[in-house]
DNA sequence: GATTGATTTCAATATTTTCTGAAACATTCT
DNA sequence: AGAATGTTTCAGAAAATATTGAAATCAATC
């Protein structure tokens, strides 16, 4: 089990460690996927094609993850609309062959993207539906109905906010979500007046 | 359809129209909830107990939700575990009720750090495992190892940054996460050198 | 220490989601 | 036009998840 040391590994050796350690991220990685929601499979197929780098056509990546023709099929379509994959072709090759976007925070940027633009703006505008529902012009209203304003209101403000911190940065144009992150992470603890205790 | 106008509400009216607008909010809630990998009920339990404010004993949370009992008190006790709702009590009443955190930056923040703990931090944790299986120590490693190795860095980086930033905005005690993000969206775009295109 | 009321657990069931495989559809080549 | 090759679709099958409900457990009260 414990692998050779690197001056003794054998062509055979080191092929069969890539494998398994590229098999065991595709695993870590569609499990993460799937605890977020997201199917499995199709973060399966986005990892493969992650970590081996390599354009790869559907036969390939049916036969590397034991799946079928249609499923590939679903996740490849599926990841292009995400727009973390792309398709490419080889001379001489009809097949079509997928690559996945090397530079991690770019593929991040693009799953925030779609997730807010999936999840989040339908909630606001869900949110935006049930206030027409609710009046609070006059004072006449009735207390609960005022309360319950106040509570739509909060969650409405910090959604909104997320939508618009991630046109700023996770769109296609967007501001390096890299670096707002590492800014974040220097920020001293306790910055900001909004603290608690 | 239209409500009538506030000053014309009647009380009952006014009930209705109540009713109406927390059942849509929680029904929004729970799909927002499934897609990111929270069960519906669950979720819809907590927009529930947070869109009335009120503390809820099991009953009427079934009743409200039609929900069966053991759902009921697998649902609550998941809330309570991630920490977005607690018991309480009341005089001479032997049922637990329970109620929401109120403020809805201190509860993203606990969802925040739940979620990572429980899904970023493993795949971390397996991310070193695997980088022990690929050890990239001498120059003699074929090619391909190399190449690995270097894209689970970039992935390690990542998350690490992530569960770095949840530490110190999500924590129990963490600065706040509202003004962290309400600084973030002030920051001018095309700030940071990370910036495309 | 038995009764009453509340809560939790969990095997069985129901529902939802995902996957398959083969037919329909495209595209390119001869 | 027809053959050859590749891709998509989608109804049904399989797997994964969530839900119920009744029995077991727990806790307070008499």
């Amino acid at each position: 089990m414990a692998p050779p040391s690197p001056e003794t590994m054998t062509h055979a050796e080191a092929a069969q460690l890539l494998r398994e350690a590229q098999d065991r991220f595709i695993a870590s990685w569609g499990r993460m996927g799937s605890a977020w929601g997201i199917s499995r499979t199709m973060a399966e197929v986005h990892a493969l094609l992650y970590v081996t780098g390599e354009p790869m056509n559907t036969d390939e990546i049916m036969d590397r993850l034991a799946i079928s023709r249609g499923n590939v099929s679903m996740s490849v379509r599926a990841l292009l609309d995400w727009g973390v994959i792309q398709k490419t072709h080889k001379r001489g090759d009809r097949k079509d062959y997928f690559q996945a976007e090397q530079d991690v925070w770019t593929m991040l940027r693009a799953i925030a993207r779609e997730r807010i633009k999936r999840e989040v703006d339908p909630l606001l505008q869900s949110l935006d539906e049930i206030r027409e529902l609710t009046p609070d012009t006059a004072r006449a209203t009735p207390e609960d109905l005022a309360a319950l304003n106040t509570r739509l209101d909060a969650v409405q403000e910090c959604f909104e906010l997320m939508s618009v911190l991630s046109q700023k940065f996770a769109g296609p144009t967007g501001a390096g979500l890299k670096s707002a992150a590492k800014l974040l992470a220097k920020m001293p603890t306790g910055a900001g007046k909004g603290e608690r205790r």
